[in-house]
DNA sequence: GGTGTATGCTTACGACGTAAGCTAGCCTGG
DNA sequence: CCAGGCTAGCTTACGTCGTAAGCATACACC
């Protein structure tokens, strides 16, 4: 009756799915060693404690976003960088939050940022020009998904929450407020990712070729 | 013998000079209590649990941000808005994470969204332009200053620990990373918060001009 | 076959949020 | 003036968390 030994691997793999499942709050020690037909202190063996096991799903999560090689123009790795973050951050919506609150330089963070900053000096930005550039499209990947995952509207049962929302604004005191909450449960449009992107690549294309 | 007696307004002042001091962290309502000279339970009176001491002192901070009055053009409202959002939330570094992790929708945030809506209503946005408007400022401001509070290069001992790093780096396996590092590290050079700011004020004001 | 080393288990501690019920003082109506 | 109740704060207790310390077991290698 021997198990499968565990292994950090393993142990990481099963906390980014608990994550995954029941939100960080629920990736206890405990549960977790549960999940692996463990006893939680059984985990400290391949794992120094639980700020590596978060330190560690978060260089996990990192890796799965991908960054165009070595010659690809500038902008289109940057845009497609983008998308690809976003993407990955949607599918684990606990990663954005665990990413900008602990400082972390994991190996998948380093790859993740060496691409980056590649393609930028490639495309003929100057260091700070890379670094301001690295900085205004992750304030945005970041800022952007951590704000799509926080507010309800996109969520199935929006209207319902809005519609709550709504009734107990003072129409007159917030008129702004009522007025585009209203347009979203009409429209049912949700918040694009695309548009602050895009308009930051233009900027930044700007800001190279006049540079 | 009577100490003056506790109100929401105190058990929330006290709970934001705690975490000002201390980090979230180390806002537990044991010692939030004793800060006040109380049992922890006896809290429980005015704040109905610790979830509400969160959304209270998030909603306070927020009142602090100050957003320009009805008539100011848009563009230096939006402006003043965000150099001021950013102050704040420098000033409260675990405010910036909260806002981001909860969702919360009290006095302060609505007064605080519908004066940033009203602004880009009346400079001529579209109801959907000003969605827009204020989901890429917002992502910006959040992104830009998480990044900003998660990074220790700015720190004082930044050199330090950047130096640690550098020094665990391969320079072969992750040259742009060590690049930009030393360059950091040179320069003293710190993040600014501008930079994108007014590259996103540009495109949003081309945006709004061809319509 | 004995021994060393890894791997997992047991027990225990202190901190946390908070449910439940108690107490002592003040406010009010008679 | 006093009885009633209301209220702010206190006490005790429970379940959960991370993890320190030490124990047991099983495999690898001579």
């Amino acid at each position: 009756m021997r198990r499968t030994p565990l292994s950090r691997e393993r142990v990481l793999r099963a906390a980014v799915v608990l994550a995954d499942q029941g939100g960080i709050e629920s990736l206890t020690m405990r549960r977790l060693g549960q999940e692996l037909g463990v006893e939680a202190m059984s985990l400290y063996k391949h794992v120094s404690n639980k700020d590596d096991v978060l330190d560690g799903i978060v260089d996990l999560v990192l890796g799965d976003i991908d960054v165009p090689p070595s010659g690809t123009p500038w902008r289109e790795a940057m845009r497609a960088r983008a998308v690809s973050a976003h993407e990955v951050l949607l599918a684990h919506p606990w990663a954005a939050l665990q990413i900008m609150s602990r400082f972390n330089i994991g190996l998948g963070m380093t790859r993740y940022l060496d691409a980056t900053l590649g393609r930028l000096r490639e495309g003929g930005f100057s260091i700070e020009g890379a670094l301001d550039a690295w900085h205004t499209l992750d304030s945005h990947i970041y800022g952007f998904t951590l704000q799509e995952l926080g507010l309800p509207f996109a969520a199935d049962e929006a209207s319902q929450v809005s519609a709550d929302v709504v009734g107990t604004l003072d129409a007159e005191q917030f008129p702004h407020v009522v007025e585009v909450i209203s347009h979203v449960m009409r429209s049912g449009r949700v918040e694009d990712f695309t548009f602050g992107l895009d308009l930051i690549l233009d900027g930044l294309q700007r800001e190279l070729n006049q540079g």
